[in-house]
RNA sequence: GCCCUCAUAGCUCAGUAGGUAGAGCGCGUCCUUGGUAAGGACGAGGUCACCAGUUCAAAUCUGGUUGAGGGCUCCA
């Protein structure tokens, strides 16, 4: 007999030679049923895996979070067994799995895969499902009959397969296999007992993408799918889509009159006046919280001699993205013609960045110890090129505008600096209801400069002042900025969709190039720490998301306009007058609805336009000198009085209570 | 930048085996003066993204450019 430890400390008494599946039914017929998988000893393997003595074995169900992830992959053979049988001619190359399903990249040698080959795939993924086949692990050393069994699978030539293969064995590891009825495919696995799991599976989307990620190698079709266990987790999966297509921002942008783009300047974006209001709403608020955090706000230019940007490290590191201006004159003989090469004293470039900017500004005066931290903040205006292919509404555009802010410092205020950011930024951002905020921390890139010591004291700066927060966080190897590591903040919005805002960004180097100084306590001069720091990041962005995340139903206090006053009829346009000029002098975005339309049709336009409250005004309201209600959702309210209306809404943001300042003696 | 798809009125879209365009919404005028998600009539609006080519004839076919959408890569 062998023993078994489960998670609860208990152990089970198992016959030599057991599989996870057994032990399952020994513990009960019920777990049997659900179990997915198996995990032993902190390794995830298939349930036909057999036992050994003292091992620590967990059986998964469909509960855990790591069995979706197994059931997916699965899928995605699944998926992969129907396509070659769609389509015989395709290769197969990789198949992982992602955040919300899983894909595979496949190599077709003619033809190509449309959304409209998905019903035939996804017919023959639903045949193979109802086969309940088993999944089947097999290894091979290469020249058995297995291997010869998968290499027929796809034609028999795939030379992805070979590069994967020859990798594996280069690597000298395990080479694995899995079956299910007569397809088989190189995997590590573990998978899901048998394709009866595999019920709740559909085809998402269809994309180019390149073997091995890099566009010099062939081009691949990949073809997403989803899966799940149950009909219903599928179905809410699906309608969640439905409705973050209804809430993209492009399209609420203009249902709900915020911008646009145009041809003649791609990526970037005209504020129409509601939207313009929004973004000023937006940085208000950052500006009423920078001066309780001891912030000072500055201006600092867009143009910036091309000079600066070689001191700063811009112009080795980050040319392809930044934009240039170029002088151009007359031609002195013809001054019908142009002269492109006109020599430039002084050649200028727009600032992709503020940090330089904000350089030059410590550099006016002599700096002490005793004014750190010194925090200057700007709504920076920045522009950098973007590749073609990247635009993509507010949340990528080519001119926007950062909350951003540089902290000078000494080495020993860094933690504290940080300690603070964190605090500050999820005050923030819990204002706009995105209260699952995500902390990741990016380390020295290829590109970079700065030396190995300095980069190794900024790292780990971050990391004691994480962990001293006793802050979960991701590490990013390598995703740093090129003069620093960061700390990113990720949030996620009611969708569960992921976005980066915040950064916050050390920097050793910058201080340094442009020879910044402070005078410390010994009287000796000294190079300041520098942080770089934004909380929305980009406003431009950031009002995409909330826009996205309120599916553009501001809360009161965003809402570009507030109230819609509509009078019952033409008798009333006075009083509905009398009535919107009250709420402006109250300070409320208030607009009155004069047209000859009827009271059904305004309110419908009001309410698609997501205005939080519609006033209405007739005979009755006109004689008792009050006003009618109606909110946004629907629920209606008479006989009220303005004053009894303002006292139920609130007009500003959310604020942080401040702590009360307690007696001392 | 790379791959795929697309571009017709302010918006959403229809159309044509190649013979220079149509709907709904919106907009304007008029009628209607109305009580909580669309009252009615009439009207104005388009070099069919741009540039070439094929053709007697191109919005339609071909090539290119630009922009947009979905991905890859990159990023705030």
């Amino acid at each position: 007999m062998i023993s078994v430890k489960l998670p609860d400390g208990s152990v089970r008494e198992l016959a030599p030679g057991a599989t996870a599946m057994d032990l399952a039914e020994q513990i009960g017929p019920g777990l049997a049923k659900a179990a997915v998988a198996a995990r032993v000893n902190d390794k995830l393997v298939d349930l036909s895996r057999t036992l050994s003595d003292g091992d620590e074995v967990a059986i998964l169900t469909k509960k855990d979070e790591d069995a979706l992830d197994i059931l997916r992959h699965s899928a995605a053979h699944l998926m992969a067994d129907a396509i070659l049988r769609v389509f015989p001619k395709a290769e197969l190359t990789i198949g992982p799995v992602v955040e919300d399903g899983f894909y595979y990249d496949i190599y077709l040698p003619e033809g190509k895969i449309t959304p409209e080959d998905f019903p035939a795939i996804e017919k023959e993924m639903d045949q193979i499902a109802k086969e309940a086949a088993p999944f089947k692990r097999c290894v091979s050393d290469g020249h058995d009959e297995i291997f010869a069994r998968y290499k027929a699978i796809d034609g028999g030539n795939n030379k992805f397969k070979s590069e994967l293969i020859a990798g594996i064995q280069e690597r000298g590891e395990e080479m694995s296999f899995y079956r299910h009825g007569d397809f088989i495919d190189l995997c590590r696995g573990p998978h899901v007992p048998h394709t009866g799991f595999l019920k709740n599976v559909k085809l998402t989307k269809v994309s180019g993408s390149y073997w091995r990620g890099k566009a010099e190698n062939d081009q691949l079709v990949r073809v997403y799918g989803t899966a799940f266990f149950t009909k219903e987790e599928l179905k809410d999966y699906l309608h969640m889509m439905e409705e973050a297509k209804k809430r993209d921002h492009r399209v609420l942008g203009e249902k709900l009159d915020l911008f646009t783009f145009t041809e003649d300047a791609p990526g970037f974006p005209f504020f129409h006046p509601n939207g313009a209001l929004l973004f000023n709403l937006l940085m208000s608020y950052m500006r009423s919280l920078l001066s309780r955090r001891g912030y000072q706000e500055v201006k600092t230019p867009l143009i910036l001699s091309e000079e600066l940007w070689h001191r700063s490290g811009h112009y080795d590191n980050y040319l392809e993205n930044m934009f240039f201006t170029k002088l151009k004159l007359r031609d002195e003989q013809d001054r019908t013609k142009v002269r492109e090469d006109a020599p430039e004293e002084r050649p200028m470039a727009v600032k992709p960045m503020n940090c330089p900017g904000h350089c030059m500004l410590y550099k006016s005066h002599q700096h002490s110890h005793n004014q750190f931290p010194l925090r200057y903040a700007e709504m920076g205006l920045v522009h950098r090129r973007e590749l073609s292919g990247v635009r993509h509404g507010l949340f990528r555009v080519q001119a926007f505008t950062q909350d951003d802010a540089h902290h000078f410092c000494t080495p020993d205020q860094i933690e504290s600096e940080i300690s603070m950011l964190i605090d500050f930024f999820t005050e923030v951002y819990s204002a706009f209801d995105l209260n699952d905020v995500r902390i990741e921390l990016s380390t020295r890139p290829e590109k970079s400069i700065g030396s190995d010591e300095m980069w190794e004291k900024a790292e780990s700066a971050l990391k004691r002042a994480l962990d001293n927060k006793g802050i979960n966080y991701v590490l990013n190897e390598g995703d740093g900025a090129f003069y620093g590591p960061k700390i990113d903040f990720h949030i996620r919005d009611v969708l569960k969709r992921s976005w980066q805002c915040g950064t916050i960004q050390l920097d050793f180097s910058m201080p340094e190039r442009f020879g910044l100084t402070y005078i410390g306590a010994d009287g000796q001069r000294h190079t300041p720490v520098m942080l770089h720091r934004a909380c929305y990041g980009s406003l431009e962005r950031f009002l995409g998301i909330i826009i996205e995340n309120y599916a553009g139903s501001f809360p009161l206090w965003l809402a570009p306009v507030q109230v819609e006053v509509i009078p019952v009829s033409e008798k009333f346009a006075d009083y509905a007058r009398r009535v919107t000029e009250r709420l402006l002098d109250e300070g409320v975005r208030v607009h009155v609805n004069l047209s000859d339309d009827r009271v059904g049709y305004k309110i419908r336009e009001a309410s698609l336009k997501r205005i939080p409250y519609a006033i209405v005004v007739g005979e009755k309201e006109q004689s008792a000198g009050t006003i009618s209600v109606r909110s946004r959702d629907g629920q209606e309210q008479s006989d009220l009085t303005i004053e009894a209306f303002l006292g139920q809404i609130d007009l500003n943001p959310p604020r942080r209570k401040p702590a009360p300042i307690a007696a001392e003696e």
